[in-house]
DNA sequence: TTAAATAAAGAGTTTTTTATCCTTTTTTAA
DNA sequence: TTAAAAAAGGATAAAAAACTCTTTATTTAA
């Protein structure tokens, strides 16, 4: 088990490549973000579909056309993009799945969890997605394979 | 997503539950913990099966079996029940699911992540299988729902 | 020593997730 | 104004995860 869904890994990676390849102008197209990211074409689409109709990333049809990311929306925390494909349950879910589970009901991991939810939250939440654009166009960090 | 498989989130509630049940002698039988533990029955059946065959919980069939846990697995790490069923992957795979991802070739997320697998990892490894018990016999803590 | 109780094993089925394909719509540039 | 490029949409397929049922093997107690 991974932390995130392979939809919502696919969806961070893809933001990221079109925030770098877009930050300053021009668009990107699907099957360079799939080839970019190492993501199933069509599957993909979908994702950015999804991620479009939420106004995450931009998009325009026809020659010259593709994804993007503006000024704006580069400033969007990661969490969102998580929240969007995933739900909150990484955020507040029970470690044991229980539905239940709270303060006053918990369950045994249930203060250790806390601690590591706010850990995921708190990382996610002060990421945005255009802060590895440097990074990633000097080569330092990777979004392929 | 959770961050465990409901098979791993299955599996943890029950061997809890079979601890706090059988630590002073005794066996619990499959369907009161399936009951115990809001799990379903067969289901459940099939992950103690794999449990016990590692040897994580003990069985005994006939009248008057079922399962328990004896005083020397109890001091095991909640890790070991959570890697035999859902692996290692959430201590060390790539929180963007890249598979060549490491220190060499990091992802943008890569440190951020690497702490809170270490956390994770840390949590699970220090909690043991029996280590709940008395606040399970309590009621301080639910398994249930 | 046999019958009942129980887990183990085997063989499915259902649901969810992941992935693919094909058609339609929109946009742009020649 | 038309052809090409690209995303959007709809339908389906494949794989994995979750779950169920039935039979078999084992154990114990009567």
């Amino acid at each position: 088990m991974a932390v995130f869904s392979k939809t919502c890994e696919y969806a961070m990676r893809a933001v990221f490549f079109i925030a770098h390849r877009t930050a300053s102008g021009g668009k990107v197209g699907l099957k360079e973000i799939a080839d970019g990211i190492s993501s199933p074409e069509y599957f993909l689409a979908k994702i950015l579909q999804d991620l479009s109709k939420r106004g995450i990333v931009q998009s325009t049809k026809g020659p010259n056309g593709g994804f993007y990311i503006d000024s704006e929306n580069l400033k969007r925390p990661l969490s969102q993009v998580v929240e969007a494909v995933d739900g909150n349950g990484i955020f507040i879910g029970c470690g044991l799945g229980l539905k239940y589970c709270s303060e006053s009901n918990p369950c045994p991991l249930h203060n250790q969890f806390k601690e590591i939810r706010n850990q995921i939250y708190q990382m996610l939440s002060t990421t945005t997605i255009g802060e590895f654009n440097e990074d990633l166009n000097l080569g330092i960090t990777a979004l392929k394979k």
